[in-house]
DNA sequence: TATGAATGAGAGTTCATTCAT
DNA sequence: GATGAATGAACTCTCATTCAT
């Protein structure tokens, strides 16, 4: 993992866990609720009732208290990834796996939802290719065994670029989990069904690409 | 087309047509570069070599200024569409051709499509949610009828949902320009072919959608 | 009567009457609401629907306007008052007389009441003092003969000085004036009687100052 | 007492007594000179030789500003009568006692009262109908129960109403006040006496209201 | 004579950051 | 180590007035 030219300052470390804690979540809320730019340091510290100075003794500045705030998020994912993992699957799978995970999670902690969609968002946001690159590639690192034996198996077409093939499932994680974020997903395809026809919409989105990208025929 | 609170002053709209031009360019500009938020109306002017009250006098205020700019662009990108129309092909060659003439267009103008991706992506900007709806109308007004004559005439599979297709050809138009804007179209495959290598990809990218949503079979 | 600094131009007085009117009462209008200093020669010219250009052929500044509007209702106070006069009352017929007519003035004319009250109330109100002074000389000039004639027939004390009554007077019809602006009359003294409770209430302030200022004893 | 929505920052009631008192007077002082609407907090920080961001830290916003400066003097006020009070006298002898500390007061803290006289005349005035109640309300409670004692006792009229008592006594205050701030109290009625034939005046105005409120007769 | 576009100073307010205590 | 008062540039928006057409 790089260094940033910014990390928290010895004085934050030795603060007593849940003071920490608090202090990131609150940054995470306020980061994914404004933006960067738009974010206030004032907020964030009258959400704490610390002084706006001793913020400023753990985090140089606005920049390097974002930077610890997403740095949380994105372990706290990769965490969550991870332990849902069942490797028993094939690709298409994993990949409708990852829907459904990724769901539970921004049900689960919408802040730190809301904060990465905001860097994905924001071109101003500090550091952003860096953020969003580490993200692919965590993606890259996940799918690409699946990918990979898909391939050797005969189950994925050989014929289509890997590039190819990340970029159209990241286009559709990307793009649904989005569309969650604002409503119900199904709202999204014009039923008013509960939650759970999550999973029908999922196995349909999933069923195209194990088509489109399969050797697996209707 | 809807009519806003706010239209530009009839100042604005006697001004000659370069000055008025000009000055359309510059606020897409900024809030393309900085968001809605962010952007400075101060900058604006400055950029314009006018004075503060003269904006002020064309636009009620920063908003319908931010809309004016948005709408000019909006109109742009459907007459462009529309005129690069080849009402010949079947719903595939539309989305072909819509990437196509897409990527042209924003070639021609980085910062109108800066300015789109921001309304995209920045949940503060105001009359966010009619501005989106408003191309996602356009893109089904534009697709509806080669999908209709598509699952017609037995081209595309019955068994997926309308809103399941456009959700998915919208993921990857969005996700294709916002590539596209950073760097060359080819390099996002990670090689360094020069743009005429385009075709493929495209050609790729909806071989995929074709397979994946149609019934022609590999 | 005084010259001012600044007479309405030429170009004004040679408008038809129809318009000439207009202008004044929607200056009348705007600084009644406003007051001076916040009235918005802006919003005049946009309520007028003529050109801020043209305002100013017609008068000078904004403070050539003013005095042109308070002069115009000024003139219109004295015709009223001096129409409605009947020479045959006592000097506390007269007063009450005024405060009747006060009041049928301001309900038929509140903008022109509103504008005077800014006037005594505000003191950045140009040429202030002037305008003031003149109500001042005219209430002065008109309770003077039956003040005078009072006191000569033995019907007003002679042991109270001229000026304290003056003083008194011009108080309470201060006040009831500025108590009417409000709401109704009669709501000021607590009781929710009609308006035809008013002669009622001006007979009694009248007859305290018929008792405090007069020879009548109860 | 009520509170407002907006009180001052602990900030401010951490500062030196001093820079706070400062702070008021000189707000007392623009707002007393321009009314609230036109009173810059430019010149304010200017005059006070503070940063403007300070100043926002104190009071959030203009309207804060304004209420704690005019708090302050009304406290004031009110201080002052009630160490004035002398509870011997009946109820013109406390008319008369009001007009003199009230005199004294004005003499002493002009801004203060020019504040005053801003608020009750502009409509604009911020929460103005409830800063004039509270004087009013402090008026009645004041006199009150020297004018219930003054009829039982016989010594006031008991067939003039209430209201209308307080109507006339704080009539003739508010016009005595406004005629003390602009020159001597003498010049008021012509003659160029001293301010030591104040209590003439007062002594003649109260016997007016003596005679017509009152039972007993010259 | 009438127009209305242009002006620019000044309004109230916010905010990241500093530093003496 | 913690505090929070002070800062001042930048923000959006308003307005009386001018002047070329």
């Amino acid at each position: 993992m790089e260094k940033y030219i910014c990390e928290p300052s010895h004085t934050f470390l030795n603060l007593p866990e849940e003071k920490r804690l608090r202090i990131i979540r609150e940054a995470v809320c306020e980061f994914g609720e404004y933006g960067y730019q738009r974010a206030s340091v004032n907020r964030i510290v009258q959400r704490l009732g610390i002084a706006k100075g001793s913020l400023y003794q753990y985090f140089t500045n606005k920049e390097a208290l974002f930077i610890a705030a997403f740095d949380h998020f994105s372990e706290l994912v990769k965490k969550t990834v991870r332990s849902d993992r069942d490797p028993k699957g094939d690709f298409f799978y994993q990949v409708s796996g990852v829907l459904h995970s990724g769901y539970l999670f921004l049900k689960k902690y919408p802040d730190f939802f809301l904060l990465y969609s905001r860097v994905l968002a924001e071109e101003d946001t500090p550091h952003r290719e860096m953020l969003i690159k580490r993200f692919h590639l965590f993606s890259v690192e996940y799918f690409r065994p699946f990918l990979d034996s898909g391939k050797a198996s005969g189950l994925i077409r050989t014929d289509v670029n890997n590039a190819l093939i990340f970029f159209m499932v990241e286009a559709l994680l990307d793009r649904f989990f989005r569309e969650c974020r604002g409503g119900s997903v199904s709202g999204m395809f014009g039923n008013d069904n509960p939650d759970d026809s999550l999973t029908q919409i999922i196995d349909q989105l999933v069923g195209v690409l194990r088509v489109g990208l399969g050797t697996t025929r209707i």
